[in-house]
DNA sequence: TTTT
DNA sequence: TTTT
């Protein structure tokens, strides 16, 4: 049993990529979810330049990934079932890093922009995306609902 | 929301701390948690070498803590119901190392030793608990149950 | 383990109650959870009348009670961790019917309304609550944030 | 969203059974899931014939109803990850009645019997089933390690 | 390296 | 008895 539900918002524009031999879409972005604190003690670790939030990181595989790059922009809220992953690499001094991500079985789109734009303008996917004809960066059958 | 449900086995014995001043007890440990893998899957990871549990740092609070580290011992199955908690450091070179761990609000004993001793050593709190006749380092207070 | 998480919309306003003796404070709503389902099979399932939610009882405990009272009304999205809590009683035929409510430990407010109006009436705590000028049910003490 | 962990011990063996046309294997068993209560109020509420656990009907479909059904019998712990599913029907008398299962996801064998029989001898799927030659009561693909 |  |  590895089970977690997060509620969070996007602290950046999810990065989305692919795999490179299967093609597989994978993408990543991190959660800010608040900490439950009281008003004081919240009041207490802003003054003390404390983080009030956990920053955690998710993986979204498959048309999933695609949906989330399509959809989310940084300060998004969103929920997240998934599990605990952990691992590890060798960073550029040969010092051993640990990682731990989640990944995710479900996304669910909380809220919906006014638009649906990146929230850096070009590579959009929403209701006003570049006015060239013909093009079309996202396929019809993409939209989650 | 910030929930996690884990089912897995202690990777060593707790390890019992009290902070400094509050004298508020501390217990941490690794759970090691089976990946959901079909027989093939594994197969192949064991023969690559290749983890096949992810391990996950628990930490546990006030009474829970002593409790934990009163009754689990290595490779002993729990369950975990808490929430992640990230966090950075610096290390002794000052490079910055991101955590993750659970802090648990729950801790469910899924088995019971044949005797409650530790691991290590004779029904001792402590890994290198000395052997010394009529100590006993856990109170009856502390019988969970 | 009981561990629970809901993310929905409430099908009326929560009712308040307080327990006679102790004076305790309890509300309880339900929570419309749409359930998970392909665009296909929801108007499958729309066109032959069947619901395309689950339907939950919850219930709230202590001051978190009256916040929900105060602060949600119909239709509002919720988040909700708790448990799951059955039990039974006689109704007035003397059949025994069996319930399972969710016991909340947290819920998240994941919208604000334009305003803090319940669905029906003004400014106010309950849905039939007499419009007096001056009068106001809610206690700033009260305000979750 | 809409997520459920479970871990208790079976009431009763489940039942097995196969949906007509489609053949599709579901089983069903109920979970008695201890209340997480004090000592003493566990006393008290035995004491009054009070339930200290909640019992909660959980649903598991295709392959894994088949090894639900040929492993677990009354009393045997298990983990169950899923969720929460309403609906009703009108019993005999027309009156109609509400319902609450766990449709899991996953269900995870947290205890292993000396034997692997049936609480009730003879349906028996494990080491010591009847010693009738060419007998096979479960597939071997279906076993789940 | 962090969100409202 | 059900929500957007």
């Amino acid at each position: 049993m590895n089970n977690v539900v997060l509620i969070g918002r996007l602290t950046r524009d999810p990065e989305l990529r692919y795999i490179p031999n299967s093609g597989t879409p994978v993408s990543t972005f991190t959660l800010a979810v608040d900490k439950q604190l009281s008003r004081d003690k919240k009041q207490e670790m802003e003054a003390r330049n404390q983080p009030t939030a956990d920053f955690i990181r998710i993986v979204v595989w498959g048309k999933m990934a695609e949906t989330c790059a399509n959809y989310l922009v940084k300060g998004r809220l969103v929920g997240v079932q998934g599990r605990i992953q952990t691992g590890s690499y060798d960073d550029k001094d040969g010092k051993r890093v640990y990682t731990t991500d989640i990944v995710a079985n479900n996304v669910e789109f909380l809220e919906w922009g006014d638009n649906n734009n990146r929230s850096s303008g070009f590579d959009s996917s929403g209701s006003d995306f570049p006015d060239i004809e013909g093009f079309h960066p996202i396929d019809n059958d993409d939209i989650p609902f």
